[in-house]
DNA sequence: CTACGGCTTTGAGCGCGCTCGAAGTCAAGG
DNA sequence: CCTTGACTTCGAGCGCGCTCAAAGCCGTAG
Protein backbone atom coordinates (compact mmCIF):
# COMPACT_ATOMS: atom_id res chain seq x y z
CA UNK A 1 0.00 0.00 0.00
CA UNK A 2 1.38 3.41 -1.11
CA UNK A 3 1.07 6.67 1.25
CA UNK A 4 -1.59 8.22 -0.48
CA UNK A 5 -3.82 4.89 0.21
CA UNK A 6 -2.64 4.43 3.65
CA UNK A 7 -3.69 8.40 4.23
CA UNK A 8 -7.23 7.83 2.75
CA UNK A 9 -7.65 4.29 5.08
CA UNK A 10 -6.07 5.62 8.03
CA UNK A 11 -7.60 9.23 7.88
CA UNK A 12 -4.06 10.96 8.58
CA UNK A 13 -2.69 12.89 5.81
CA UNK A 14 0.15 11.78 4.14
CA UNK A 15 1.72 14.65 4.97
CA UNK A 16 1.26 13.72 8.56
CA UNK A 17 1.81 9.88 8.22
CA UNK A 18 5.10 11.04 6.94
CA UNK A 19 5.90 14.00 10.11
CA UNK A 20 4.57 10.58 11.98
CA UNK A 21 7.65 8.51 10.70
CA UNK A 22 10.53 11.69 10.98
CA UNK A 23 9.50 11.83 14.66
CA UNK A 24 9.58 7.90 15.24
CA UNK A 25 6.04 7.18 16.17
CA UNK A 26 5.99 4.89 12.87
CA UNK A 27 8.31 2.97 12.23
CA UNK A 28 10.49 3.60 9.00
CA UNK A 29 8.22 1.84 6.18
CA UNK A 30 9.61 -0.48 3.94
CA UNK A 31 10.53 1.16 0.30
CA UNK A 32 9.84 -0.04 -3.28
CA UNK A 33 12.01 -0.09 -6.57
CA UNK A 34 12.33 3.60 -6.89
CA UNK A 35 12.12 4.22 -3.06
CA UNK A 36 8.50 5.08 -2.24
CA UNK A 37 7.09 4.02 1.28
CA UNK A 38 5.03 0.26 0.82
CA UNK A 39 2.70 0.52 3.67
CA UNK A 40 1.95 -3.36 5.13
CA UNK A 41 -1.74 -3.21 5.92
CA UNK A 42 -1.17 -4.30 9.74
CA UNK A 43 0.08 -0.60 10.46
CA UNK A 44 -3.65 0.31 10.23
CA UNK A 45 -3.67 -0.73 13.43
CA UNK A 46 -1.04 0.73 14.97
CA UNK A 47 -2.38 3.92 13.65
CA UNK A 48 -5.34 3.21 15.09
CA UNK A 49 -4.02 3.11 18.24
CA UNK A 50 -2.03 5.95 18.08
CA UNK A 51 -5.11 7.70 17.28
CA UNK A 52 -6.71 6.57 20.86
CA UNK A 53 -3.69 7.67 22.52
CA UNK A 54 -3.89 11.31 20.86
CA UNK A 55 -7.61 11.28 21.55
CA UNK A 56 -7.33 10.41 24.74
CA UNK A 57 -4.68 13.35 25.26
CA UNK A 58 -1.50 12.36 25.43
CA UNK A 59 1.49 13.94 24.11
CA UNK A 60 3.57 12.55 21.12
CA UNK A 61 6.40 12.89 23.52
CA UNK A 62 5.27 10.01 25.80
CA UNK A 63 3.42 8.02 22.81
CA UNK A 64 6.93 8.48 21.61
CA UNK A 65 8.27 6.38 24.75
CA UNK A 66 5.51 3.78 24.44
CA UNK A 67 6.59 3.61 20.15
CA UNK A 68 10.22 3.03 21.30
CA UNK A 69 9.74 0.33 23.97
CA UNK A 70 7.38 -1.66 21.16
CA UNK A 71 10.45 -1.27 18.86
CA UNK A 72 12.64 -3.01 21.19
CA UNK A 73 10.22 -5.82 21.25
CA UNK A 74 8.57 -8.24 23.83
CA UNK A 75 11.22 -8.10 26.34
CA UNK A 76 9.69 -3.87 27.38
CA UNK A 77 5.71 -5.48 28.10
CA UNK A 78 5.82 -4.68 31.70
CA UNK A 79 7.09 -1.29 30.80
CA UNK A 80 4.17 -0.18 28.13
CA UNK A 81 2.09 -1.86 30.91
CA UNK A 82 2.80 0.82 33.48
CA UNK A 83 2.64 3.70 30.80
CA UNK A 84 -0.75 2.59 29.62
CA UNK A 85 -2.05 2.20 33.21
CA UNK A 86 -0.74 5.81 34.04
CA UNK A 87 -2.22 7.11 31.17
CA UNK A 88 -5.29 4.87 32.22
CA UNK A 89 -5.57 7.17 35.25
CA UNK A 90 -4.64 10.49 33.74
CA UNK A 91 -7.85 10.12 31.70
CA UNK A 92 -10.55 8.73 34.11
CA UNK A 93 -9.54 11.69 35.94
CA UNK A 94 -10.41 14.08 32.52
CA UNK A 95 -13.16 12.34 31.89
CA UNK A 96 -14.94 12.83 36.02
CA UNK A 97 -13.45 16.24 35.77
CA UNK A 98 -15.93 16.83 32.32
CA UNK A 99 -18.70 15.32 33.85
CA UNK A 100 -18.34 18.09 36.18
CA UNK A 101 -18.48 20.39 33.93
CA UNK A 102 -21.04 18.96 32.57
CA UNK A 103 -23.01 19.52 35.84
CA UNK A 104 -22.75 23.05 35.86
CA UNK A 105 -23.03 23.91 32.47
CA UNK A 106 -26.90 22.05 32.84
CA UNK A 107 -27.13 24.28 35.69
CA UNK A 108 -26.26 27.22 33.52
CA UNK A 109 -28.21 26.27 30.83
CA UNK A 110 -30.93 25.87 33.32
CA UNK A 111 -30.74 29.15 34.73
CA UNK A 112 -31.28 30.89 30.97
CA UNK A 113 -34.04 28.70 30.88
CA UNK A 114 -35.88 29.70 33.53
CA UNK A 115 -35.21 33.26 32.57
CA UNK A 116 -37.04 32.23 29.29
CA UNK A 117 -39.35 31.04 31.67
CA UNK A 118 -40.26 33.87 33.31
CA UNK A 119 -39.83 36.54 30.17
CA UNK A 120 -42.90 34.53 28.60
CA UNK A 121 -44.83 34.29 31.44
CA UNK A 122 -44.52 38.35 31.68
CA UNK A 123 -45.38 38.64 28.31
CA UNK A 124 -48.39 37.13 28.49
CA UNK A 125 -49.26 38.95 31.56
CA UNK A 126 -48.45 42.35 30.06
CA UNK A 127 -51.32 41.16 27.47
CA UNK A 128 -54.16 40.93 29.98
CA UNK A 129 -53.30 44.12 32.41
CA UNK A 130 -50.67 45.81 30.51
CA UNK A 131 -47.36 47.94 31.32
CA UNK A 132 -45.77 45.59 34.09
CA UNK A 133 -42.14 45.45 33.60
CA UNK A 134 -40.35 42.88 35.79
CA UNK A 135 -36.64 43.23 35.95
CA UNK A 136 -34.50 40.05 34.96
CA UNK A 137 -33.03 38.57 37.64
CA UNK A 138 -28.99 38.49 38.25
CA UNK A 139 -25.99 37.66 36.03
CA UNK A 140 -23.87 35.80 38.35
CA UNK A 141 -21.66 35.22 35.24
CA UNK B 1 -8.08 43.41 44.98
CA UNK B 2 -4.74 43.53 43.14
CA UNK B 3 -3.57 41.57 40.22
CA UNK B 4 -1.43 39.91 42.15
CA UNK B 5 -3.82 38.14 44.72
CA UNK B 6 -6.49 37.56 42.00
CA UNK B 7 -3.54 35.35 40.44
CA UNK B 8 -3.14 33.48 43.74
CA UNK B 9 -6.95 33.34 44.01
CA UNK B 10 -7.64 32.06 40.48
CA UNK B 11 -4.90 30.32 39.84
CA UNK B 12 -4.15 32.13 36.61
CA UNK B 13 -0.92 34.05 36.63
CA UNK B 14 -0.90 37.78 36.06
CA UNK B 15 0.12 37.42 32.90
CA UNK B 16 -2.34 35.52 31.99
CA UNK B 17 -4.92 37.73 33.34
CA UNK B 18 -3.48 40.85 31.80
CA UNK B 19 -3.76 38.57 28.20
CA UNK B 20 -7.34 37.44 29.06
CA UNK B 21 -8.51 41.35 29.49
CA UNK B 22 -6.42 42.13 26.15
CA UNK B 23 -8.29 39.63 23.79
CA UNK B 24 -11.49 40.51 25.67
CA UNK B 25 -12.07 37.49 27.76
CA UNK B 26 -12.63 39.36 30.92
CA UNK B 27 -13.97 42.82 30.75
CA UNK B 28 -11.47 45.65 31.43
CA UNK B 29 -10.66 45.86 34.98
CA UNK B 30 -11.16 49.07 37.11
CA UNK B 31 -8.31 50.83 38.05
CA UNK B 32 -7.10 52.33 41.51
CA UNK B 33 -5.17 56.09 41.54
CA UNK B 34 -1.94 55.29 39.87
CA UNK B 35 -3.30 52.77 37.00
CA UNK B 36 -3.42 49.66 38.60
CA UNK B 37 -6.11 47.30 37.87
CA UNK B 38 -8.48 46.77 41.26
CA UNK B 39 -10.52 43.84 40.58
CA UNK B 40 -13.99 42.69 42.57
CA UNK B 41 -14.27 39.42 44.19
CA UNK B 42 -17.03 39.04 41.74
CA UNK B 43 -14.76 37.95 39.16
CA UNK B 44 -13.88 34.74 40.59
CA UNK B 45 -17.15 33.47 39.50
CA UNK B 46 -16.74 34.49 35.88
CA UNK B 47 -12.71 33.15 36.34
CA UNK B 48 -14.08 30.03 37.34
CA UNK B 49 -16.88 29.49 34.53
CA UNK B 50 -14.31 30.22 31.52
CA UNK B 51 -11.88 27.19 33.39
CA UNK B 52 -14.71 25.21 32.91
CA UNK B 53 -15.28 25.73 29.54
CA UNK B 54 -11.29 25.48 28.97
CA UNK B 55 -11.43 22.56 30.93
CA UNK B 56 -14.28 20.92 28.40
CA UNK B 57 -12.01 22.12 25.27
CA UNK B 58 -13.58 25.32 24.61
CA UNK B 59 -11.06 27.01 22.14
CA UNK B 60 -10.78 31.01 22.93
CA UNK B 61 -12.31 31.98 19.92
CA UNK B 62 -15.86 30.81 20.87
CA UNK B 63 -15.42 31.81 24.83
CA UNK B 64 -14.90 35.20 23.18
CA UNK B 65 -18.29 35.19 21.34
CA UNK B 66 -20.38 34.31 24.54
CA UNK B 67 -18.15 36.85 26.54
CA UNK B 68 -19.33 39.72 23.98
CA UNK B 69 -22.32 38.09 24.60
CA UNK B 70 -22.42 38.73 28.44
CA UNK B 71 -21.10 42.11 27.73
CA UNK B 72 -24.23 43.16 26.16
CA UNK B 73 -26.30 42.17 28.70
CA UNK B 74 -29.52 40.18 29.54
CA UNK B 75 -31.15 40.13 26.40
CA UNK B 76 -28.79 38.07 24.69
CA UNK B 77 -29.78 35.35 26.88
CA UNK B 78 -30.95 33.03 24.36
CA UNK B 79 -27.87 33.31 22.35
CA UNK B 80 -25.83 32.45 25.14
CA UNK B 81 -28.36 29.20 25.88
CA UNK B 82 -27.62 28.25 22.74
CA UNK B 83 -24.02 28.19 22.67
CA UNK B 84 -23.73 26.30 26.11
CA UNK B 85 -26.23 23.60 24.36
CA UNK B 86 -24.14 23.18 21.75
CA UNK B 87 -20.81 23.34 23.86
CA UNK B 88 -22.59 20.29 26.08
CA UNK B 89 -23.21 18.42 23.47
CA UNK B 90 -19.60 19.03 21.78
CA UNK B 91 -18.31 17.66 25.63
CA UNK B 92 -21.29 14.53 25.80
CA UNK B 93 -19.78 13.67 22.84
CA UNK B 94 -16.08 13.77 23.90
CA UNK B 95 -16.40 11.97 27.34
CA UNK B 96 -18.39 9.21 24.86
CA UNK B 97 -15.54 8.97 22.92
CA UNK B 98 -13.16 8.70 25.84
CA UNK B 99 -14.76 5.95 27.34
CA UNK B 100 -15.07 4.06 24.04
CA UNK B 101 -11.18 4.84 24.44
CA UNK B 102 -10.52 3.51 27.94
CA UNK B 103 -12.27 0.56 27.33
CA UNK B 104 -9.47 -0.41 24.24
CA UNK B 105 -7.10 0.84 27.06
CA UNK B 106 -8.47 -1.58 29.24
CA UNK B 107 -7.78 -4.58 26.96
CA UNK B 108 -4.29 -3.71 26.21
CA UNK B 109 -3.53 -3.56 29.61
CA UNK B 110 -5.32 -7.06 30.07
CA UNK B 111 -2.91 -7.79 27.19
CA UNK B 112 0.15 -7.59 29.03
CA UNK B 113 -0.93 -9.00 32.18
CA UNK B 114 -2.10 -11.98 30.39
CA UNK B 115 1.47 -12.28 28.56
CA UNK B 116 3.12 -11.66 32.24
CA UNK B 117 1.22 -14.17 33.55
CA UNK B 118 2.56 -16.45 30.63
CA UNK B 119 5.90 -15.60 31.65
CA UNK B 120 5.63 -16.47 35.12
CA UNK B 121 4.20 -19.91 34.55
CA UNK B 122 6.83 -20.56 32.01
CA UNK B 123 9.43 -19.41 34.66
CA UNK B 124 7.94 -22.08 37.11
CA UNK B 125 8.06 -24.83 34.82
CA UNK B 126 11.53 -24.05 34.06
CA UNK B 127 12.43 -24.37 37.31
CA UNK B 128 10.70 -28.35 37.31
CA UNK B 129 12.56 -29.51 34.34
CA UNK B 130 14.55 -26.79 32.61
CA UNK B 131 15.25 -25.32 28.97
CA UNK B 132 11.76 -25.12 27.62
CA UNK B 133 11.71 -21.96 25.87
CA UNK B 134 7.93 -21.07 24.76
CA UNK B 135 7.74 -18.15 22.23
CA UNK B 136 5.64 -15.33 23.54
CA UNK B 137 2.63 -14.53 21.41
CA UNK B 138 2.16 -11.41 18.76
CA UNK B 139 2.97 -8.18 19.13
CA UNK B 140 -0.80 -6.40 17.88
CA UNK B 141 0.26 -3.07 17.81
C1' DC C 1 16.98 59.09 50.23
C1' DT C 2 16.97 54.70 48.63
C1' DA C 3 15.82 50.27 47.76
C1' DC C 4 12.24 47.02 47.13
C1' DG C 5 8.32 44.68 45.38
C1' DG C 6 4.48 44.95 42.67
C1' DC C 7 2.40 47.02 39.25
C1' DT C 8 2.05 49.13 34.05
C1' DT C 9 2.42 48.51 28.58
C1' DT C 10 4.03 46.50 24.33
C1' DG C 11 5.69 43.23 21.59
C1' DA C 12 8.46 39.19 20.99
C1' DG C 13 9.04 34.20 21.81
C1' DC C 14 7.72 29.45 22.85
C1' DG C 15 5.96 24.54 22.78
C1' DC C 16 2.82 21.75 20.51
C1' DG C 17 1.21 19.32 16.54
C1' DC C 18 0.85 19.59 12.49
C1' DT C 19 0.69 21.70 7.48
C1' DC C 20 2.51 23.26 3.46
C1' DG C 21 5.62 24.57 -0.41
C1' DA C 22 9.56 23.89 -3.36
C1' DA C 23 12.13 21.21 -6.23
C1' DG C 24 12.89 16.95 -7.89
C1' DT C 25 12.13 11.62 -9.25
C1' DC C 26 9.49 8.07 -11.24
C1' DA C 27 5.76 5.04 -13.73
C1' DA C 28 1.91 4.60 -16.43
C1' DG C 29 -1.20 6.30 -20.20
C1' DG C 30 -2.36 8.87 -24.55
C1' DC D 1 7.67 11.53 -26.42
C1' DC D 2 5.34 14.05 -23.17
C1' DT D 3 2.15 14.83 -19.73
C1' DT D 4 0.03 13.66 -15.45
C1' DG D 5 -0.01 12.66 -10.91
C1' DA D 6 1.64 10.41 -7.00
C1' DC D 7 5.48 10.14 -4.73
C1' DT D 8 10.38 11.86 -2.44
C1' DT D 9 13.16 15.17 1.09
C1' DC D 10 13.75 19.20 3.66
C1' DG D 11 12.84 23.13 5.92
C1' DA D 12 9.79 26.92 6.73
C1' DG D 13 5.33 28.48 8.51
C1' DC D 14 1.00 28.39 11.15
C1' DG D 15 -2.72 28.51 14.81
C1' DC D 16 -3.30 28.06 19.54
C1' DG D 17 -2.72 29.60 24.17
C1' DC D 18 -0.04 31.36 26.70
C1' DT D 19 4.62 33.23 28.74
C1' DC D 20 8.05 36.33 29.30
C1' DA D 21 11.30 40.32 28.87
C1' DA D 22 12.16 45.21 28.77
C1' DA D 23 11.65 49.55 30.47
C1' DG D 24 9.45 52.26 33.47
C1' DC D 25 6.14 54.06 37.38
C1' DC D 26 4.36 53.96 42.25
C1' DG D 27 4.22 53.48 47.26
C1' DT D 28 5.90 51.86 51.47
C1' DA D 29 9.71 50.38 54.84
C1' DG D 30 14.19 51.13 56.60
Amino acid sequence: MKIGQLARRSGLSAHTLRYYERIGLLPRADRDGSGQRDYDASILIWIEFLRRLKTTGMPIREMLRYAALRERGPATGAERRALLEAHRETVRAHVAELQACLLVLDSKIGGYADAEQRIEENDATERHHDGKQAGPRAEGA
